[in-house]
RNA sequence: GGGAGUUUAGCUCAGCUGGGAGAGCAUCUGCCUUACAAGCAGAGGGUCACAGGUUCGAGCCCUGUAACUCCCACCA
């Protein structure tokens, strides 16, 4: 007994079954196999502290279709999922939680925070993976990781030591980039930059012999406190001969060094800078240049020091009033100036970024960042689309030395030991060590690393390196990356180098930048506007199929997108279109129903629909080979609709309603044509052509399981489907007259159809009846009927004989509207081809298509000429 | 200060290596035609931002201009 299909398309009443299905019977499982080609994609993890939005609804997508799409072409297909232990948002979210139950993380120890925090992860770590589940994303659950489980972390410790053996990593005071609120270092890539609006004080420093004082700018005088020279550019003929002078520095009366610097753009300001090396990237290079004392006049919270009583406790802002008001006291202050200037800020909380002087560990980057643009250079790994390579190049060939180094608890340990008494140092992948000059045990450092310097090894590291396994071997390089243009500082480079460093070969050779899901407006999704959509509720009023198709659909590589309601409804009724055809296919099939593959004998409409079908195979694919998804999925979305449903199921009603062997075999090319259709839909939608499929073959199959389809010379009929097609430009043309003529489709009428290719369209008569609302279909060379409607094109004159509704007037200028268009037609093309370097140099192909349209409109120019005259006599 | 993207129908967006401008939604007209009103059949609507150039031919390539957006950058 068939199964039966609800009446309408209900979503949620299989997509959970079907998802279970799969996982039952182990679809998504990846077993090496050497007789096929691996393709492989690792995902970019998400947040443990995560909740599914829009933009890892787009990049599973994505990711989903692509590795559909090649295990049902025949590779062997891994896609490796797994999320991101996201050091300092997720330590953030826990110390947020114990605040809110008085407990901090000193209270807890190490040990004990370390505890809650996997116990955080446990809790909450699983509820995204449930959520891409609800995607439809097919990843090898079996081969989940998680970037701090104990591969992730040995691998993490064998990169480390070998770095740092390497001379690769080393640890040093520099001035790095402070939260003041997160309490940790951050890497250059982690601050953002933002206009901000503030003042620029002007100040005067006399000149510690009285004689003078210069005059500087500053926007932030509470760093004035740390001032240990004032720098003039060396040319600036106003300062030359103070260089070498002292200042007395206010407030603090400690003798400061005026220096020359060319740092200093002397058109800028009064050309003079006070110096805060402990404050400022660039005083710190000055300050290194001069042998400049680096004073530090703040806590790890930026609030000013204990070694200045007067500001002491104060954070920075209040410190920046109280000391402004003591400048204006002394009468150092000279005017305030409205100034809006760049500021770094966290980018995980936002806070104004401290830059601070403190001992950090680094990972050396020139010496990895040239293999890394060379393997872009060389095309080893492309981004599509191209332009990010630009980008690629531009931060690879300007990078600093990387930050690894966090203050925080949660994340992978620095594998380094200090003796606290002869203070060696040893790095080492053991979990302890001992002293090997005084044999002591050694202190492991606080510190643990950053984030991303894990998952630079994801691609790697999840397929079982540093240990050479069966995956490692036949997994890597992985293939695709698809991510946001917005994490490729972050992640995308540093997988770049880890590989080549490590493996020896780039991660993956393509990467596939999408952009990011916007609101209606065109605004970022954010938390603060709370313009965020939830996927799942999405999902949940219009299926998981829905909501890829919308994201899938038009989307083009590397640009941004809106999420509109509307878009989304209109991929659900898409759904339900394609969900009622196989509803009108599957109710007419016999109990019996097998099916064998396409009749022996095809008619011409047959033949029409196959052919179509076997060229969207090939564009399909085409696309799809150059990452173009939404080119793609636009294409299946077409045939489906205006072809199949509102052409083919149409054309084949008379056959199914007259039974027999016609009928049979249009239902076979229905079954046919539905089956290709559902498999090459089925990597966009994945859910609804399951659904179909189990219920439409009957068998034990699964479409997630079957071949794509291909472009196949054996279903290419171009003739037939060209005969075919003239048949359809007439049926259009003649419903295009009765609506003109206000003709319902109830009000059936004759049709004479005058044309030379008579065996065509007589066999065709029966698409007129139904199509064309013909009541009685005549066919032949000529016929003389000037009180007819006339439809024209260019094999056939359609008369419609309706007196009564014939306004000889109005038909007529209808026919001269007609004729007036097709006239431009034939102007365009005439001239066209009458045009000499058109003839000579555009391709032969070419010239004879256009000949040919100017031969047809020709032909329908004469026909309504004649049409014309009939009605004029 | 560099660099990138965008600019196409009322709205949201496609448009392949250059070969007569497309979709969805919206609008208008007519339809309950036994899969689907979440539907069917039609219609209207565009100086492809602007100005030059290359070419037989430009939405597409080149050079400028404008507007919007984004990224990078140590002018205190």
């Amino acid at each position: 007994m068939r199964k039966e299909l609800a009446k309408a398309y209900q979503p949620k009443d299989f997509e959970d079954r079907i998802y279970a299905l799969w996982t039952e019977k182990e679809c998504f499982k990846a077993v090496p196999d050497p007789d096929k080609k691996p393709y492989t994609i690792v995902i970019p993890p998400p947040n443990i502290t995560g909740q599914l939005h829009m933009g890892h609804a787009l990049d599973e997508t994505l990711q989903d279709i692509l590795i559909r799409w090649k295990r049902m072409s025949g590779y062997c297909t891994l896609w490796l999922p797994g999320t991101d232990h996201a050091a300092i948002a997720t330590e953030a979210k826990i110390v947020e939680a114990m605040r809110k139950e008085g407990v901090t993380k000193e209270d807890l120890g190490r040990d004990g925070f370390m505890e809650r925090a996997w116990a955080w992860k446990k809790q909450y770590g699983g509820r995204i993976v449930e959520q891409l589940k609800k995607l439809g994303s097919s990843c090898d659950w079996s081969r989940e990781r998680f970037t701090m489980d104990e591969g992730c972390s040995k691998a993490v410790k064998e990169v480390f030591v070998k770095y740092y053996e390497k001379g690769l990593i080393y640890r040093g005071e520099r001035i790095i980039n402070w939260c003041p609120h997160c309490k940790t270092s951050l890497s250059d890539a982690e601050v953002n930059f933002e206009d901000q609006a503030g003042h620029f004080w002007h100040l005067r420093y006399p000149l510690t012999d009285g004689s003078s004082y210069l005059e500087l700018a500053t926007t932030r005088p509470e760093t004035l406190l740390g001032d240990t020279a004032v720098a003039v550019n060396p040319e600036d003929e106003r300062y030359k001969h103070l260089i070498g002078k002292t200042l007395d520095l206010p407030l603090v009366h400690r003798e400061i060094p005026i220096v020359a610097d060319d740092y200093v753009e002397m058109d800028f300001g009064t050309g003079v800078v006070k110096i805060t090396p402990a404050h400022d990237p660039n005083d710190f290079e000055v300050g290194l240049r001069h042998d400049l004392p680096v004073i530090n006049v703040m806590t790890e919270e930026a609030k000013i020091t204990e070694d200045y009583p007067k500001y002491a406790g104060m954070d920075r802002y209040e410190a920046r009033k109280a000391i402004v008001a003591d400048l204006e006291a002394e009468g150092v202050l000279v005017k305030v100036e409205d100034y809006s200037h760049n500021v770094g800020t966290c980018y995980r909380c936002g806070t104004t970024v401290e830059p601070r002087v403190s001992t950090q560990w680094f990972v050396k980057m020139k010496p990895l960042a040239g293999p890394a643009i060379d393997a872009v250079k060389n095309g080893e790994t492309k981004f599509v689309p191209e332009r990010f390579d630009k980008i690629y190049f531009h931060w690879l060939e300007n990078i600093r030395d990387w930050c690894i180094s966090r203050q925080i608890w949660w994340g992978h340990q620095i594998p380094a030991f200090y003796c606290d008494d002869c203070g060696e140092m040893v790095v080492t992948k053991e979990d302890s060590a001992c002293c090997p000059k005084c044999g002591k045990a050694m202190r492991q450092d606080p510190d643990t690393l950053d984030t991303w310097f894990s998952s630079a090894l994801w691609p790697f590291s999840t397929l079982g390196w540093p240990d050479n396994t069966e995956d490692l071997k036949y997994f890597y390089p992985t293939n695709t990356l698809v991510t946001g243009y917005d994490i490729i500082f972050f992640w995308v480079i540093r997988m770049m180098f880890s590989g080549l460093e490590n493996m020896g070969k780039p991660p993956f050779n393509t990467v596939l930048i999408h952009g990011l899901v916007r609101d209606s407006q065109g605004r970022k999704m954010s938390k603060s506007l709370g313009n965020g959509i939830d996927p799942l509720e999405v999902i949940d009023e219009y299926g998981a199929d829905a909501l890829r198709f919308m994201l899938a659909n038009g989307n083009s590589p590397g640009n941004d997108m809106r999420y509109i309601d509307e878009k989304v409804k209109a991929a659900r009724n898409f759904a339900n279109k394609l969900w009622n055809a196989s509803r009108f296919i599957m109710m007419n099939l016999p109990e019996d129903f097998k099916f064998t593959g396409l009749p022996e004998n095809l008619r011409m409409e047959d033949q029409w629909i196959v052919s179509r079908f076997n060229d969207l195979a090939g564009e399909v694919n085409e696309n799809l080979d150059k990452f173009e998804i939404g080119v793609a999925i636009a294409k299946i979305y077409d045939f489906i609709w205006d072809i199949f449903c509102d052409w083919y199921i149409e054309l084949t009603k008379p056959r199914i309603m007259a039974g027999g062997e016609s009928m049979a075999d249009a239902q076979a090319v229905l079954v046919w044509v539905m089956r290709g259709m559902l498999k090459l839909l089925h990597p966009f939608m994945p859910y609804i052509t399951e659904e179909i499929w189990q219920v439409l073959t009957d068998e034990e199959s699964m479409i997630i399981l079957e071949s794509y389809p291909v472009y196949d010379e054996k279903y290419s009929y171009a003739e037939s489907a060209a005969q075919f097609e003239k048949i359809i430009a007439a049926i259009r043309a003649v419903r295009n007259c009765r609506t003109e003529m206000n003709v319902p489709p109830s009000r059936k009428a004759k049709i004479c159809i005058e044309t030379q290719e008579t065996e065509l369209f007589s066999s065709c008569a029966i698409f007129f009846e139904k199509l064309a609302s013909a009541s009685e279909v005549v066919v032949d060379t000529t016929f003389a009927l000037p009180d007819a409607v006339m439809a024209v094109t260019d094999t056939a004159r359609l008369f419609i004989p309706m007196e009564e509704l014939v306004d000889k007037d109005k038909e007529l200028a209808r026919l001269n509207k007609e004729k007036e268009k097709v006239q431009k037609d034939i102007d365009f093309l005439s001239k066209k081809l009458s045009n000499q370097g058109f003839l000579a140099k555009a391709p032969q192909q070419l010239v004879d298509a256009e000949k040919a349209k100017l031969a047809k409109a020709e032909e329908k120019m004469a026909k309504i000429e004649q049409s014309i005259a009939g009605l004029n006599a």
